[in-house]
DNA sequence: ACCCAGGTGGCCC
DNA sequence: GGGCCACATGGG
């Protein structure tokens, strides 16, 4: 099983091609503070929830000025946050999480940014001991907000073990563990892959990185 | 009128 | 530590 994970990514590979190509505009290297800050925004609405309806909330964000983690943090009340993120559901939890992360970016770190130079192992607990975030909205934004070596189990990536591999349980970590002990420790390569699992599954359009 | 979608925290045992 | 459950919205 071992050898198999990393065998699948090339057959990915072969198929799909770069998953780069998906989402040029945010290749590691160009991304932005204000990239990461959406990106970050959007692993959080989009739980438990379709891309489509976490896409509107975002769209509404920007519209009203507030797909910025200063702005959010700057907030008196949640009314406005919660009437624009509507779409993505969850109303009465979904806009505290998100205050809560822009929040703890803006008074322990300045900006999103500086919480990237943070170390992995530092920056995850941090993540998991904020509301609403658990391992795979933490994973996300690790790997996709802050560019770092996390890979992230979620439903597809679930689905893609259990269609391929024959994994002795499939606990998050376990499966973590899998995909982590057997690829090469590289950002790309992460994230390529995991983002190849979702076209594969779904087609390019329902990418997470479709473009706002 | 159903059913589903890139989870999480709070229960209960 | 694991098994349930509520949570909200928009699209098929």
């Amino acid at each position: 099983m071992n050898k198999k994970v990393y065998t699948l990514y090339h057959d990915l590979l072969k198929k799909h091609g770069e998953a780069e190509k998906f989402w040029p505009q945010w290749c590691a290297a160009k991304k932005t503070a204000k990239d990461r800050g959406l990106i970050a925004i959007g692993a959080i609405l989009t739980q438990r929830t379709s891309w489509n309806n976490a896409h509107l909330a975002l769209k509404n964000l920007k519209r009203g000025k507030l797909l910025s983690l200063k702005n959010i943090a700057g907030l008196t009340n949640l009314n406005k946050l919660t009437n624009l993120t509507r779409p993505a559901g969850f109303y009465q939890t979904k806009p505290r999480r998100v205050f809560e992360f822009a929040s703890f970016v803006t008074k322990n770190y300045i900006n999103i940014d500086r919480l990237k130079k943070e170390n992995l192992r530092t920056a995850r607990d941090k993540l998991l001991s904020l509301y609403g975030i658990g391992p795979e909205t933490a994973d996300t934004i690790l790997l996709y907000a802050l560019d770092k070596l996390s890979f992230v189990i979620d439903e597809y990536t679930k689905r893609f073990v259990a269609r391929h591999l024959s994994p002795e349980n499939i606990t998050y970590d376990f499966l973590k563990d899998l995909f982590e002990n057997n690829l090469p420790k590289k950002v790309g390569v992460y994230q390529n892959y995991h983002t190849l699992i979702i076209v594969d599954q779904k087609g390019e359009e329902g990418s997470f990185m479709k473009k706002l």
